[in-house]
DNA sequence: AACTCAAACAACCGCCGGTCA
DNA sequence: ATGACCGGCGGTTGTTTGAGT
């Protein structure tokens, strides 16, 4: 399994990209359309391997990319979904328009980890559920805190068993205390289009293992699957803009006493 | 002005799963 | 059935930039 890299394969250029070579790229783009990556260099007269055209294209030069800082809302939004989905970049840059998988990685690696690890409470695997106000809900040891965070390290550590990659930064932090709540974020409703925040379209993302924490399994996840999707989820799925009653589908996996309260931080519903 | 260091960003790498000949 | 290829993903590294001294 595995290949070598294209570009060391055969004699092509690396490293920065000239805005000679952005402009063939795209001008080969919006004539040919994205795809077969594996011809493009070739025809475009690229002296790049097809994944550098690809991953230039994807990470730089699409059209629809949005550059700049990012938000306050969208960090919000990454922060939640990272703590719903781990270390799924893909997975959360599919929520974030405009935004690259690349790009909101290397935030997280630069400056929201930073962030969360100078928050004491927020983030670390060993302290995922924590309550500072009543203590109701605080996990009392590590052994209860690492079950409930097992299932996306053993996701990550699967995926890389075979070439014997450690597991690096592989955070389960669903229960950060920390994080602000979700009925902030979306009060003006424009941190994300309607249809991009369909329930059953975020669940597609997940698999079983994502929400086999035992704080997830005792709630009745699957009747969410059902046809009894609570009207507000429905709300503020469909960005209805405004309003105090958002709540975020994953704050309901989580609404059971001090864990919803400890999560959503009682103020927010 | 020169240097150091950290932050930010772009790009590469290894791997996996799907597809197709 | 099999192997090569492609597209995609997440982790890591290299380079650039900017702040501080």
């Amino acid at each position: 399994m595995g290949r070598s890299s294209c570009c060391s394969r055969e004699k092509l250029k690396k490293g920065a990209w000239s805005a000679v070579e952005d402009k063939v790229l795209r001008d080969y783009i919006r004539v040919h359309g994205e795809g077969k990556w594996g011809k493009v260099p070739k025809k475009a007269g690229l002296n790049r391997c097809p994944r550098s055209c690809r991953l230039r294209w994807l990470n730089y030069l699409r059209p629809d990319i949005k550059r700049g800082n990012i938000s306050d809302e969208e960090e919000d939004l990454i922060i939640r979904l990272h703590n719903l989905l781990g270390n799924r970049w893909s997975l959360i840059a599919g929520r974030l328009p405009g935004r690259t998988d690349n790009e909101i990685k290397n935030y997280w690696n630069t400056v929201l980890k930073k962030k969360l690890q100078a928050q004491p409470v927020a983030s670390t695997a060993t302290t995922v559920l924590h309550s500072d106000r009543d203590g109701a809900a605080t996990l009392k040891n590590e052994k209860e805190a690492e079950a409930s965070t097992q299932c996306s390290q053993d996701r990550a550590a699967s995926r890389h068993q075979q070439s014997g990659r450690s597991v690096q930064n592989v955070h389960c932090n669903r229960f950060n205390s920390s994080a602000p709540a979700v009925g902030d974020l979306h009060s003006d409703g424009s941190s994300m289009a309607a249809e991009e925040c369909d329930l059953f379209d975020i669940l597609k993302g997940l698999d079983t293992e994502e929400l086999c924490s035992r704080y997830l399994l005792e709630l009745d996840f699957f009747q969410l699957l059902g046809s009894t999707v609570p009207q507000d989820t429905r709300d503020w799925c469909g960005g209805g803009g405004g309003g105090d009653s958002y709540v975020f589908f994953d704050d309901r996996l989580l609404l059971e006493g001090a864990i919803s309260d400890t999560w959503i931080g009682g103020e927010h519903i």
